[in-house]
DNA sequence: AGGGCAATCGCCCAAAAGGGTGATTTCAGC
DNA sequence: GCTGAAATCACCCTTTTGGGCGATTGCCCT
């Protein structure tokens, strides 16, 4: 969504100085000065936006507290999300074991279908794999 | 760097706002009409930078090949990050002895080296602190 | 020429992770 | 009251990881 703004914005900065490039003149007489400066800082600004989205990040999405979507179509459960966390937080099954204070079968457990519902092959696989579907930040 | 880079934009738009606001009827006498645009422009340009690099992930780093300040005070050797982005990518060990196409001995010398020197206790912590030290994407 | 370092590999062993199967309980929804 | 899904736990077994040695080779630098 962001993306497509900046993209918006690169297009009006490039018709801005396409225009310009084409009949600065006749432009020049037709429009006011003040409005014909803020027509090119506007293209600017866009061109800004673009250059700023390129440059840093341009991950999709920012703040982060799961996917509903991808998550509720894989169906996974409330306690494997909790599960899947702590495992992308480094943790071991013991550790997490004691965090959730369950046994460390049952982390096994959730973790085996978390591999299963993810189609991945190993925690870090996992995490990679959950992070693309945009389920964990 | 690049922040830095946005919060100069931002001041160029502010103090280009500023002295329009201050006194536009003597700038607009004392520049000729292009110089003032491309000012104006510059401006907005650095503020769309400071946008979007506000919108945007808000990372510090951006494309990224490693962050070699952290990984030169790490003295992370070549070998260990490539051996590194592979732990990062999900892969095996002997995955990763296949790629590099060295013995997966090797690959486990050069991950327990890097454990050492991130301070990590597993594979995905030391992905995690290797990620929070912006040596890794 | 010698020291230091990166890179390579080997071996041993313990711990952790992962795969497969089965069983019980709890609880919401029909 | 029955059903199904979620959550819990157990056991067995294989593979992978990780820790802790030691050793060799090649390269850079002084």
């Amino acid at each position: 969504m962001w993306r497509r703004a900046a993209i918006y914005g690169g297009l009006l900065a490039a018709g801005t100085l396409a225009l310009e490039w084409l009949d600065y003149e006749r432009l020049a007489r037709a429009l006011p000065g003040e409005i014909y400066v803020c027509l090119i800082a506007a293209g600017f600004l866009g061109l800004g936006v673009l250059v700023g989205a390129r440059v840093f990040g341009g991950r999709a999405a920012p703040v982060f507290d799961g996917n509903p979507t991808a998550q509720a179509e894989l169906k996974i459960s409330r306690r494997e999300m909790t599960v899947l966390k702590e495992v992308a937080a480094g943790r071991s099954n013991k550790e997490i074991a004691l965090v959730l204070k369950v046994s460390p079968n049952t982390v096994k457990t959730h973790i085996a279908r978390l591999f299963a519902k993810l189609g991945a092959k190993g925690r870090v696989d996992a995490i990679n794999r959950a992070r693309e579907l945009g389920i964990v930040p």
